[in-house]
DNA sequence: TTATTTGGGTGAACGCTGTTAACTATCGCA
DNA sequence: TGCGATAGTTAACAGCGTTCACCCAAATAA
C-alpha cells in the first residue's frame, strides 16, 4: 500500500466527480435522467471521455449504487456508536436513522432498494458476496440483534419450528456471520422486512391514499415492535 | 350507455393491443425497454400513430400501470370469493395470491409497487382519489379485516393510544371507507406494510444475501401473523 | 348520391441518447 | 531527450420521443 501517484489521485478525483454528477441528475430527474452526455456537459468534457473511467452507463450507475449503500451503512454505524451501550437503543436509533435517510433521499433509496432494472441485475445478484456493498449494509443490523439476544433474549417462535421451516435456507446469512442463533436470524429477517416495508411504502408514496404523515405510523410501529421485544427502555415517544 | 360504434370498437382494440405490446416489452426488458417505436414495429405501424391513442409514452405507461392494478385486484377479489366465509381464511388466501402474482410478474410488480419515476409522479399522487386503480386495489384488503374484527376482535394496541398517535391522519382512508374502527385501520396498515415488505424484498431480490427460498420465510411470517390474530383456522401449512 | 368533415396512419425531421472508432496531445518515466 | 501509457477530442451510427405536414378511407350531411 504505497502512496498514490499524482495520476492516481487525479483519476479517482475525476471518477468521483463523475459519480457526483450522476447523483445530482438522479436526485433532480430520477434514474432515467442520468446520462453520460449530461454529466460530461456539466464537467466541461465530452461524453466518450467517461468511458476511460466506467465501461458503460450501467456500470457507472452500479458504482453509484455501491457508494450509496456505503454511505447509508456508515451513517447507521455512526448512529449505532452514538446510541449508547444498550442494544435496543442502538436498534431504535438505527431504525429512525434509516427512515430519516430514506425520506431525505427518495431517489437514492429508489435506486438501491427499488425494482432492479435489468441492467443492474448483475449488481444485485452479486449480493451473495459478503463483500458486496449491499450485503455489508444488510449485515449492519445483525450484530446489534445478536447482542440484544444475548443480553435479554426476546420472545421468538420455538427454535424447532424455525429450524424445520428455515433450516438450511439461511446458509447465505451464516456465510457472512458464522453461527447465528436461528432465533436471531428469524428476528432479523422479520424485523428488517417490516422496517423495509414501512419505509419503502412511505418513500414510494404508496400510502398516501390511506394515511397522511407516515412518520406517526412509523413511530407507532416502532413502539409496538419494542414492546414485542419484551418492553425496552425507550418506548413510544421520540417522534415529533 | 349505448352500444359502441364500429369506430369505438376498433379504437379500444388498438389501444389494448398497444398496451399489450408495452407489457411484453416491460416483461422482457424492464420498464426502460418500453418504447413507442418498438411497440409500433411489433404492430406493423409507425410510432407517431400511437399518439392518436396516448398523448405520450408516460401516459401509456401510466395506463398500463392502472390496468395492472386492476388485474391484481380482480385476482385477489376472486381469491377472496373462493376462500369460504371465514375472513381469516380469506385474508390468508389473499396474501398468498398477492405473493404468487408478484413473484410470477416481477416486472409488473416493479412498475406499480417500485420506485415511481418522476414521469409517473402524477399517476401515483392521484391515488388520493378513491377511484384511482391504486386506491381501489389497496382497499381490497380493508373489508375482510373489518369482517374479521366484527366476527372475532383480534388484539390491537389500545384505541386511545391509536387515536392519539394516528388521530386525524387516517382521513384519506375514512374518505373511501366511511367510519372504520381505528383498531381496524391500524391492523390494516400494519399488516399491509408487512406483507408488502416481505414480498417486495423477495421480488426485488434484496434477501438473496441472507436467505434462499423466500417462500419458506413468507409462510412462516404468515403463520406468526395469524397466531398473532388470536389463532386462526388455517395455521402454518399450505406452503411447500 | 354526392360532398364534406373527421379520425387514423405515414414520412420526414429535430434533438436527444449510448457507444465505437480513429486521432491527438500531454504527462510520467527511463 | 525520447517513448509509451493515459486522457481527452471529433465524427459517426443507430435508436429514441416527439412534432409537423400530408394523405387516405370511413362516417356523416346535404
Amino acid at each position: 500500500m504505497t502512496a498514490p501517484t499524482r495520476r492516481e489521485r487525479l483519476r479517482t478525483a475525476t471518477a468521483t466527480e463523475i459519480k457526483d454528477g450522476a447523483r445530482r441528475l438522479l436526485v433532480t430527474g430520477g434514474v432515467d435522467a442520468i446520462s453520460l452526455r449530461a454529466i460530461a456537459r456539466d464537467m466541461g468534457m465530452t461524453a466518450p471521455a467517461i468511458y476511460r473511467y466506467f465501461p458503460s452507463l450501467e456500470a457507472l450507475v452500479a458504482a453509484l449504487a455501491g457508494d450509496l449503500y456505503d454511505e447509508l451503512r456508515l451513517r447507521l454505524e455512526a448512529t449505532r456508536d452514538d446510541a449508547g451501550a444498550e442494544p435496543v437503543d442502538q436498534l431504535l436509533a438505527m431504525c429512525r436513522a434509516f427512515r430519516a435517510w430514506s425520506v431525505a433521499h427518495p431517489a437514492e433509496f429508489g435506486l438501491i432498494f427499488g425494482a432492479p432494472s435489468p441492467g443492474l441485475d448483475g449488481f444485485v445478484d452479486d449480493c451473495v458476496d459478503p463483500d458486496h456493498p449491499g450485503a455489508r449494509f444488510g449485515a449492519v443490523f445483525v450484530q446489534p440483534i445478536i447482542d440484544l439476544w444475548h443480553r435479554s433474549p426476546f420472545p421468538t417462535p420455538p427454535a424447532e419450528l424455525l429450524r424445520q421451516q428455515l433450516g438450511g435456507r439461511l446458509e447465505p446469512l451464516r456465510l457472512s456471520h458464522g453461527e447465528v442463533p436461528i432465533e436471531v436470524a428469524y428476528a432479523f429477517l422479520s424485523g428488517w422486512t417490516r422496517l423495509y416495508g414501512l419505509v419503502a411504502m412511505e418513500v414510494f408514496r404508496q400510502l398516501t391514499w390511506a394515511v397522511t404523515e407516515a412518520e406517526a405510523l412509523f413511530e407507532l410501529e416502532l413502539a409496538m415492535f419494542t414492546a414485542q421485544l419484551g418492553g425496552g427502555a425507550d418506548q413510544a415517544g421520540g417522534g415529533q
